[in-house]
DNA sequence: CCTACCGATCGGTAGG
DNA sequence: CCTACCGATCGGTAGG
């Protein structure tokens, strides 16, 4: 869940029972993250300009203007649920890049494995802020865009080095920059379709996914 | 251009100069379908949700409330979008799989004709309505989904054949319906990035989509 | 974080 | 199709 490993740490052992809200157990990060959750539910589901504050509100349990407390506007709290989402995004795709297992494989088990990594970022249980940035973004102003498009850019950084080489080998019948636009856009549109429920589960995809993309040597 | 192989009718030849509004000549069904391209092209750019009936209006060159005479809701005006959308690209692609030539060619052909004829109708000039219908159903009801959802299924059905032939011949290494969710989320992406004055045509990105979706025979 | 509230905007309508 | 308008909702704020 690649969400968690960016996310707020939990908070420390305490005592066991209904949580006693004491002063020093205030802990308004939390409370903050709450929104971000239940925004990134409701952005996805409804998308952003169909949703209202109080909807966020009420999902996280509080009153109408409270989430002004945690958040200068709404755009604000959009901005920050994609940002949360890429940050967390980049970080489960560098655990998994750095990794000396992956440096030692071949390029089709590299791309495997970024595959992997972004269907787990976009399909896993709980994971609505990616998809709220592929698909919400134009609710953005431009500085806002311009940093998240960074963090984009970070991202799709670590796939060139590998389509390349598959371009090179012959395993990959087209130029690296469209193939990438292509592969990503495959992935990203299962958005719309997957159903963890039922049909294939997120590790079939992506072996089909690479059996589609990626001739044998 | 296929928002205009079942779009309105010219009106007929008709004396130069300043066209008159003569009671005979006032063609309702004009200004309905200046609606319509107004509403397409600000709900692809702003989402349905943030447009609001009011743009609609001022873009057709009306007043606010004149959008009621010609549609019940902002919701009907939705709704057409997304059917006129998708009846223009059923017919296109009809029009392009009824040929003798295309019946005679081999798979792989057929599906670069699909192909072609897809990202044609996604980002062709003026062609707002199927991506309206792509990124914009949530914020349809029920019935009006089911309605969408059949006109879709009817441009996807023609697909299949197509791709159950290639796996059979082993030139699509992937399940016919997940190769299609594959493929058809790799165009429907382009969308997203795509920009006729720069960078690849529509014809090589045809091309290069095939070369990375199929393995020569 | 809640209460109470404001100004602006929005979808939609009556009547012509 | 325009004019004039209404009721509801929404993002946001002051003050505690």
């Amino acid at each position: 869940m690649p969400d968690q490993v960016l996310s707020a740490p939990e908070t420390p052992k305490r005592p066991r029972g209904r949580p006693r809200k004491t002063l020093d157990e205030r802990d308004d990060g939390n409370r903050r993250h709450d929104l971000l959750k239940a925004a990134a539910q409701l952005f996805r589901r409804k998308g952003f300009a169909a949703t209202t504050t109080r909807d966020i509100a009420a999902a996280a349990g509080m009153q109408s203007g409270s989430p002004f407390y945690h958040f200068k506007s709404k755009d604000a709290l959009l901005f920050a649920v994609m940002e949360e989402g890429m940050q967390s995004a980049l970080a489960r795709q560098r655990l998994v890049v750095e990794t000396p297992a992956h440096r030692a494989a071949s390029p089709v088990e590299q791309l495997r494995t970024l595959v992997r990594c972004h269907f787990d970022v976009l399909l896993g249980p709980g994971n609505d802020f990616v998809p709220v940035m592929l698909y919400e973004s134009r609710s953005l102003n431009t500085r806002q865009r311009k940093q998240v498009a960074q963090l984009i850019a970070a991202y799709e950084s670590l796939w060139m080095p590998v389509l390349v080489a598959l371009e090179k080998s012959g395993q990959l019948r087209a130029p690296a920059p469209l193939a990438r636009l292509l592969i990503l856009g495959a992935l990203n549109w299962s958005v719309q379709w997957f159903d963890a429920k039922k049909g294939a589960s997120v590790a079939t995809l992506t072996d089909t996914a690479i059996a589609l993309f990626i001739k044998e040597s």
